[in-house]
DNA sequence: CTAATGACCATTA
DNA sequence: ATAATGGCCATTA
């Protein structure tokens, strides 16, 4: 686990159901203003995410809870579908295919 | 060491 | 409004 990761997974770990949050706002809250595409990359590979069986809610790392600038999902491992059903399933708002609402 | 790989972003047309 | 483009950067092969 390399330091860069445990602040991604810091980061995300306290976004609030039905909230979420830009993978650009993540890399600015981890120092790193200009790495978002990075931090898709460890989200990527995160191994606490909600569709992992046998964690402690507060163990795990609601990834999908980030998404993109433009407002779409972004991506997911288990498919995009998937995301999109957690977040409304949370309350999230959806507009054709776009976040309703403001969020940095 | 170098090169490739993305769950991205901001700008431009 | 959308699409293409160039840049970005931590990780991994």
């Amino acid at each position: 686990m390399t330091s860069f990761a445990q602040k991604v997974y810091g980061i995300v770990r306290r976004i609030p159901k039905g909230r979420v949050m830009t993978y650009a706002r993540v890399a600015r809250l981890a120092g790193r203003p200009r790495a978002s595409r990075a931090v898709g990359n460890v989200l990527h590979r995160n191994p606490r995410s909600f569709f992992v069986r046998g964690l402690a809610p507060s163990e795990r790392v609601p990834c999908h809870r980030v998404v993109k600038s433009d407002g779409r999902p972004g991506g997911f491992a288990p498919g995009t579908g998937k995301k999109i059903a957690l977040l409304k399933k949370e309350g999230v708002l959806f507009r054709n295919g776009r976040i309703a609402g403001k969020f940095s």
